[in-house]
DNA sequence: CCTCAACTATGATATTTATCATATAAATGT
DNA sequence: ACATTTATATGATAAATATCATAGTTGAGG
């Protein structure tokens, strides 16, 4: 079993505030576990019952709607926590977590957690503190959505993952998601995605190197999206 | 200045937690005001300062798109909290709070509430909860928004409209937006919801009653909504 | 190395939605 | 009460997007 005080999680998560004795207590009841790109860390309308902590490996955050379409929420990455609201709200989650490449996890269970609640002022305001944040994401978020053309989002999905994620040597994006994937975030059909990037491609806006894509002209495409 | 004791607001929201000492102590520091339909309680990128407890009528939380055209984000009503985000994340409004009729609001100042968090801690979960559930809210509208067509948005948004805020004696619907705002709500061109709310006119669902509208046919509009 | 399945790509077409134009109705101020 | 603005309504058209069809490409497993 791993200690969890030089954890990558700990440092960047609402983990932060809790002090050496709280982090042992974890380090004990902590289940570390392996997932494979392509599995499932928990579905939708699962009682979860505790936390994970992305220690390596970016996952999508995924919902179905109704008309049987999945829809990518967000990506979520190592040093976040997941499965916050749900454990927070007493609810069933309400996104399912799809690994995008092998990661590397740690469960903590919810009982261990809610006992920082009543103890730890500082890691209550933290963990407060980022499901805002994550609020004020999804708010902006959903104007896109509504405001926003297929075009203009793909635009500035694009820019999200180059930003937020990196690219390899060959400068190629590092999450690598299908064309389903990515048409899944911006909420459009596969096909209109992949007719888009082919323009953006034409246009020089990008380059496809079979199915990677590489920002050639990030000037242009943060102008297409607004 | 009245009491908090008995007001709707302590009722509904997080602030039931907060005991009787805690109460006389908010009703001395906070400020009452009328604000009147149209006025603005605060703007995107203010700094609020505190929260608004809505004592009555409806407010509208706007957020400005880059095309220049506002998005609807939410409603909000008599017994809610206004501007908890903002005061949590230390941070500027992410919305406006638009009046869309007369309202009753209390100004609280944030310290006040900012001492709440250290000493009670029920109402501190109260908080955190909220936030969540609008957190969940919120990637549902998203979902929503990516993948719902604007007909089964409207649909959506007049049943929303209905089973929340209810309806007049004449049946029409109690929250009288403006086409323009229904549309801003589901975000559409204007014209395209006026349209649409003719063609369920024609389609029987609906009825027009000047710029009232009433739910006729709940069954198929929910069948519509998916 | 080959085969099958899944992914990517592109054309043709239908549907949805936005935009522009214009008309009518309702509200507002003087 | 009238003029002026503002909101609602509808038609015509253009643009955006989805859907259906089909073909090429890639990658995994035998």
């Amino acid at each position: 079993m791993s200690k969890c005080e030089q954890c990558i999680v700990r440092e960047f998560s609402s983990l932060k505030a809790l002090n050496k004795d709280e982090l042992l207590k974890i380090a004990e009841c902590k289940t570390s576990k392996i997932i494979k790109k392509g599995e499932t860390i928990f579905a939708e309308g699962e009682n979860v019952n505790g936390i994970f902590c992305v220690k390596d490996g970016i996952c999508k955050m995924t919902k179905l709607s109704p008309n049987g379409k999945d829809q990518i929420v967000k990506l979520v990455t190592k040093g976040e926590l997941l499965g916050q609201r749900s454990m927070i709200s007493e609810e069933p989650a309400n996104l399912s977590a799809v690994a995008l490449e092998d990661m590397q996890v740690c469960f903590i269970p919810k009982t261990e957690i809610l006992g920082f609640f009543d103890k730890n002022n500082q890691f209550s305001m933290n963990v407060m503190k980022t499901i805002c944040g994550d609020l004020k994401l999804a708010d902006d978020h959903m104007v896109n959505m509504a405001q926003k053309s297929v075009k203009e989002r793909l635009a500035e999905t694009l820019i999200y993952l180059h930003e937020t994620f990196g690219t390899n040597t060959d400068k190629t994006l590092k999450v690598q998601l299908s064309r389903d994937e990515l048409a899944s975030m911006i909420g459009t059909a596969t096909e209109s995605c992949i007719r888009l990037l082919s323009d953006f491609n034409k246009l020089g806006l990008i380059e496809l190197v079979g199915k990677k894509i590489v920002l050639k002209d990030i000037q242009k495409l943060k102008k297409l999206a607004d």
